[in-house]
DNA sequence: GTGAAAGCGCTAACAC
DNA sequence: GTGTTAGCGCTTTCAC
């Protein structure tokens, strides 16, 4: 492992202007700085992050903890988180919490011992007491975490209601909404509050349906199937794309045509289903904008750790119309 | 923050004993644990990692480099790898290359500079000398990266063949393969081979067909249909799932009927196109068995940087049989 | 069974 | 414009 020391030997000049010089601090010459350079080259020198950290320098590194990247809506927002703190620095350190709070919680200590600069998190199960004590800048996304996480998420509400208009404006009368366990506290409650005001408004009954929504897709499909068997809706909005798709398959299994017998509305429209399911009708959150305000909020925090931020942020959502809606 | 010291003042002992207790190392006094130990639960102290790892032990921390998450067979395996390596008490600084050159040397400088105990890569846009002048553990998923770095990966010779088997034992007679680009070295072309080997075999014609595994799939589609209509082809074996449902989709449009008029046979199996599309007949990758195998590898390499490994090591694929084959 | 002191690779006063 | 020195939080000889 090559070190500042050698590079100072080799350069001939003293470890302090080799670091002055690593970091563009204070006056040099150029002469100095060429000689520098240039046994940095010949050394292919990499000054070591953890030895600049422990001066209480930024690590440059962020916690990022969601459920998993393997749900496509993770994966995608994920990734744009990533590249976007690539294009400012930082690293990523990547936590899928799979629902886990054992998990979640090592995870938090582990962030804490590699002083991580920050955390996003989209997960969790622990209680608002440990997300307090961590002590670290963190923006909350879709989740309330605790009273000084800010929380950033899609207009979920307005997204409810536009998928339940979308339903009821072609034509549909029995309309299920069919969603992962509702939190009481939680963001993503508010797709339901969205969907069962705009029922009533219609004078309808709000008829809702709860599917963990970690349960595996073949169980889901099998509790989408009776739903479909008791109920005999004739449009449905599911909170989530994947389960949008598992309910058209077993529609279609039971000889309903879509959107004739019955009609779909999905949310999250990411680039997945974009691409390769246009003919869903979907609520889209605006994922990108989402990983861009996520982490600026967050970068304001690292900043300043008592920077004043709003507890909510809501980014519009944008009805995709498909063929799954008439 | 809270630091070695501070507990050693608390439990009133020395900075050495902490050490000792944390690292369970040494003889102690129950007494003396147990003091430690309280002081530790009442200041709720971390060790911190950096000043740990600056000793030269190792930082637990392993770079995993893939072009994106987003790609939903990247976001399985990456979700894997993390579980698998947070079991054995590794993190995971995620990095998606993005098939951009720069931000994958990038990448690798960062990796280095934040001393990383090894990397996972299966990605690459460098030359083999930037690979291997790395210097640390590397283990690589379906790339050739440098003669030096063992290579994991399906059997991709086997799956092609099997693909086409399928396709000819179903009575296709025209089939063609869509392919990412064959670079010469790669192991992914070995589908190809396997592909062409077979129809040799069976005194048929390979027709190649290559689309840049990165276009976006609007684009994709259209050189798709363009595909269809030029080589009005019975079968067609995709060498990616998400490449088979674009090439359905356009099929349908075109008004061919599959598996009738068109079989196709997908490649990956992903849990999200079992659970989603299961009617594609495709190749499985054992995703979890390349996960483990690559951790494995790896740690390998860390405990003993020479240990000799073999330079390729292939997983064996599964034929899953959709309804797009007959 | 426990502590003092040196040092990991780097930065930051403070000198000159 | 450059070097000397101390110290970041921890581990690790070497003593006792």
């Amino acid at each position: 492992m090559v070190k500042l020391t050698d590079v100072a030997k080799l350069a001939g000049v003293s470890a302090t202007t080799v670091s002055r010089v690593i970091n563009n601090y204070g006056s040099l010459s150029q002469h100095t700085k060429d000689k520098v350079f240039a046994a940095m080259q010949e050394l292919n020198y990499q000054p070591n992050s953890l030895a600049r950290s422990l001066q209480g320098k930024e690590t440059k590194l962020i916690g990022v903890i969601f459920p998993s990247v393997s749900n496509p809506f993770f994966g995608e927002l994920v990734s744009l988180l990533e590249s976007h703190l690539f294009a400012k620095g930082y690293k990523v350190i990547l936590c899928n919490s799979a629902e886990n709070k054992e998990k979640e919680r090592a995870y938090l200590q582990m962030l804490i011992a590699n002083q991580v600069d920050g955390i996003i998190a989209g997960a969790h199960n622990l209680g608002i007491a440990e997300y307090e004590r961590v002590g670290l800048p963190i923006i909350s996304f879709d989740r309330a975490l605790s009273n000084t996480i800010p929380i950033v998420s899609s207009d979920n509400y307005t997204g409810g209601a536009l998928a339940t208009e979308a339903l009821l404006k072609a034509g549909a009368k029995k309309i299920v909404i069919l969603s992962g366990i509702n939190q009481p506290n939680s963001p993503t409650t508010e797709r339901l509050n969205g969907y069962a005001d705009t029922l009533k408004a219609a004078d309808l009954q709000p008829i809702t349906a709860e599917i963990d929504f970690h349960t595996a897709a073949n169980i889901k499909a099998l509790k989408i199937h009776q739903l479909l068997v008791d109920q005999k809706p004739d449009g449905v909005f599911c909170t989530d794309d994947l389960s949008a798709l598992l309910l058209i398959n077993e529609a279609q299994k039971l000889g309903l045509a879509i959107p004739t017998d019955l009609q779909v509305v999905g949310y999250d429209g990411t680039k997945l289903i974009q691409d390769y399911h246009p003919e869903l009708t979907t609520i889209m959150q605006p994922i990108d904008d989402i990983a861009t305000l996520l982490i600026d909020l967050l970068l304001q925090r690292i900043k300043d750790h008592h920077v004043a931020l709003q507890p909510r942020y809501q980014l519009p959502v944008k009805l995709i119309n498909g063929q799954t809606t008439r």
